[in-house]
DNA sequence: TTCGAAATTGGTACATAATAACGTCTCTCC
DNA sequence: GGAGAGACGTTATTATGTACCAATTTCGAA
């Protein structure tokens, strides 16, 4: 298996969504889950958004675009594996969600967001999950998981602008 | 007017609450806007409880403790103003607020949140923002806003436990 | 002092996000 | 084939947040 970070240009998209989605299978495989047809399903609807996607979105398009008739529930609990198997982040900020980069390794990615094309670059630093532990240590609090998401402008909006 | 964080231990939280709405009105007063007493009075209940607080548990207590009858976006309303001008931040992952430690200088903190006792505690450390501010450059993407939350275990419930 | 604009608040209705509860189906393993 | 677990369908409900307009208050200017 490939340890490419699955990054998003345009010009490749559908094969990175491919990519994404084979990675996701393996994944599953190895790990005894089971990436159903649904759950698949979302997770490319997840990885064709260049932006973070909500769950109401995903329900939008599961009932549009494939004429299944879903409920909320059924995206969330689609939604839930893919958390819990590393598949996807929530980005809370949001109340949305987008695919995990680097799906083969557990981690808790750094999100930039951009405020006016609102795609988001998922970043996973040591720097600053150790500034925050380092941060954490001195008040005796022990960090079990971080939520870090930045708003600002990506570099090609500031140059549209 | 004092420079002293507003720690707020078991102790000396009615003094910890009055003191905050004093320093909020001085910073109100110097700033040119209206601490209303609805204002007011909802940053006092944002400060009298020890966890984030909802808008809806807000809203609850003007109308059980106060009998006022209020809309949410009454609440709404006066929160976004006590956000507009540092009085309180919002926890974006628990869909709370909590009272800000140092209103007195505009910042955004870093919350470590117990997954226990649900307390909230307010950091403000300079290495953990410039650890992001870092990354970000290496994208080229401008921050604007900052949003760290962290779950985890503080000290007492540890001990607890 | 009185007028009038702006800010604040009250209130209804609605929009969006997420979950509870329960039944049914399907797959797998024996 | 049957039992059990996991996955999915469905209805209803709760939780969070906003759009909109009307009524009131505040405060400066005439």
């Amino acid at each position: 298996m490939s340890k490419t970070p699955l990054a998003c240009t345009p010009h490749d998209h559908d094969h990175c969504v491919s990519h994404a989605l084979a990675e996701a299978d393996s994944l599953c495989t190895r790990q005894g889950v089971r990436l159903t047809a649904l759950r698949k399903r979302v997770l490319e609807l997840v990885w064709q958004s260049h932006k973070p996607l909500g769950a109401y979105d995903i329900l939008a398009s599961l009932s549009e675009q494939d004429g299944r008739r879903a409920a909320p529930p059924t995206v969330y609990r689609a939604l839930d594996f893919l958390l819990e198997n590393g598949l996807v982040h929530r980005i809370a900020s949001l109340n949305a969600f987008m695919g995990c980069n680097r799906p083969e390794h557990p981690h808790q990615g750094q999100f930039l967001i951009c405020r006016s094309c609102h795609t988001a670059i998922e970043l996973e630093q040591r720097a600053i999950a150790e500034a925050i532990d380092a941060a954490a240590r001195t008040v005796d609090f022990v960090v079990e998981g971080q939520t870090v998401e930045v708003v600002g402008l990506c570099a090609p909006c500031r140059s549209a602008a």
